[in-house]
RNA sequence: GCGGAUGUAGCUCAGUUGGUUAGAGCGUCUGUUUGUGGCACAGAAGGCCGUGGGUUCAAGUCCCAUCAUUCGCCCCA
């Protein structure tokens, strides 16, 4: 039996072309982050796999996570998502740590699926989480760094729109105003979660389906399908518009609007699956027909740090996975051509010079140049060849003229110019083009 | 868990109603007299036709199974 290449199913292996797209993600997600005083953060790959039960979900236990026992039979899960390991490290310092506390991470998580497009089952996840703020402004706060962030790839506000709703609103509406009972609340949120799936008429019967008798007497299809279709706070019934979580929202877009966010919406269809969060939910979702899905989102979720026994701490957070964010960024044509980080592939003239270039290649190397030496005594035309296709941006080509006189022909691969100068001079302009360019290590050519 | 599609060279794919030694483009390597890439020309390497079984004188081609890849449904933290 022959030994496979592939990596395992659902996750992928970075050759350094693709690193480098990664570093690049990343690095525009650190920025961001810290600009708006996040703090990175990290931790253990494994949790107790109780830290995942207490969500009460058996079911995605089961079938969508890697969970095994360990030597000492403790059962123990990978992570599938960063929100419960955060609440459980700020739980852990809950008295010690001062709020407001805002954290960033970058976290690989595993999720056992059947894999589909945008749906891999190992991804990175930028998670970003403000603790300690009860008040709209840490909904704010992460709504706008998620806008920067886009825009930073080069995003514009036509490309994606920002859904906000509010769960404390929808528990509201289906319970008090429309008085269904709770499990009734979770199918209904459960079906129009996938609403723009369904052809309208599937739709309408499920919706028929759930109701009783009674409450299809009281003529409650007809006032779900008014409310579904509502586009703005100021289109809701009378007797809900009053709630405290339509202020809330009001006040929320007002901010986002201060903020320049443009494409912030109120939408009630916005539902975020059946998870913890308490009030205030977003989702980011890409306008392009062709990749026409919920890019990432977030939201209010006070209760999970207090279920470590400790006081509660109001928390808002969301996350963004880096498949999804890549499609994104590909659907609209926003992805760089990155350069290699190799700054200098440098030629040398004849394998017999390799031993009196050292002097030399020593000197650009304590200059801060990164050099990839090609000592393969090839001819020059296969070695510049070889630096192109590893997409390294200069040569130099080392020989006894060059060794001799200090003077070097700095070839730039990508025009094609040549331009003769001194070490210190070449040292200088490399540095100059590098540091005009994107950080992150990547020169975006 | 359910359903669809696809498995032939490193990559993208041809391969006729089953018929001799299995094809192209791109890529790789070598060379066109050895100090400057992308072009051109010449040449080379590289395939258990996913795997196993069956039908047949004969299977890349037809049938069954299996594995893998992929798209969708369920689910989506």
């Amino acid at each position: 039996m022959t030994l496979a290449t592939q990596p395992y199913k659902g996750a992928r292996d970075f050759y350094p072309e693709d690193k480098r797209i990664q570093k690049y993600l990343f690095s525009k997600m650190r920025e961001i982050c810290e600009s708006f005083g996040y703090e990175e953060y990290d931790a253990p790959i494994l949790e107790p796999t109780d830290l995942y039960l207490a969500k009460g979900n058996q079911e995605i236990i089961d079938e969508q996570t890697y969970t095994f026992q360990d030597r000492g039979g403790r059962s123990v899960t990978i992570r599938t998502e960063m929100t419960p390991t955060v609440s459980r490290m700020v739980a852990g310092r809950r008295q010690e740590l001062g709020y407001p506390l805002r954290w960033y991470s970058i976290p690989n998580v595993w999720r056992y699926e059947r894999m589909q497009r945008g749906r891999l089952r190992e991804f990175w996840q930028l998670n970003v989480d403000v603790f300690g703020i009860e008040g709209i402004e840490a909904e704010h706060e992460v709504i706008v760094l998620a806008d920067q962030l886009l825009k930073r790839y080069g995003a514009t506000a036509d490309m994606y729109v920002i859904q906000v709703s509010s769960r404390a609103l929808v528990q509201h509406i289906f319970g008090e105003y429309l008085g269904l009972g709770d499990t009734q609340i979770e199918t209904l949120i459960r079906l129009i979660d996938r609403m723009h799936k369904l052809p309208e008429d599937a739709f309408i019967a499920q919706l028929d389906a759930l109701l009783s008798p009674s409450q299809r007497e009281a003529g409650l299809v007809e006032d779900l399908k008014k409310l579904l279709v509502v586009k703005k706070l100021s289109e809701l019934p009378p007797q809900v518009a009053d709630h405290p979580s339509v202020h809330k929202l009001q006040s929320l877009l007002h901010l986002l609007e201060t903020s320049h966010v443009t494409n912030a919406v109120f939408d009630i269809t916005l539902m975020r699956g059946f998870d913890y969060y308490t009030d205030i939910v977003f989702e980011v979702a890409d306008t392009d027909p062709e990749n026409n899905r919920s890019m990432f989102g977030g939201g209010r979720y006070d209760g999970l740090v207090g279920m470590f026994g400790v006081e509660p701490v109001p928390t808002v957070g969301f996350g963004m996975g880096d498949v999804t964010l890549q499609n994104f960024l590909d659907s609209h044509g926003l992805m760089p051509q990155l350069a290699n980080e190799v700054d200098v592939y440098v030629t040398l003239v004849g394998e017999a010079l390799y031993p009196r270039a050292q002097a030399t290649l020593d000197t650009m190397r304590k200059e801060g140049l990164r050099l990839a030496v090609d000592a393969t005594g090839r001819r020059i035309d296969k070695q510049l060849k070889t630096a192109v296709k590893k997409g390294i941006r200069y040569s130099i080509v080392l020989g006894d003229q060059e060794l001799d006189s200090g003077r070097f022909m700095l070839k730039d691969l990508v025009d094609g110019t040549t331009e003769e100068h001194g070490l210190e001079r070449i040292v200088s302009i490399i540095r100059d083009r590098r540091s005009n360019n994107q950080p992150g290590g990547a020169i975006n050519l």
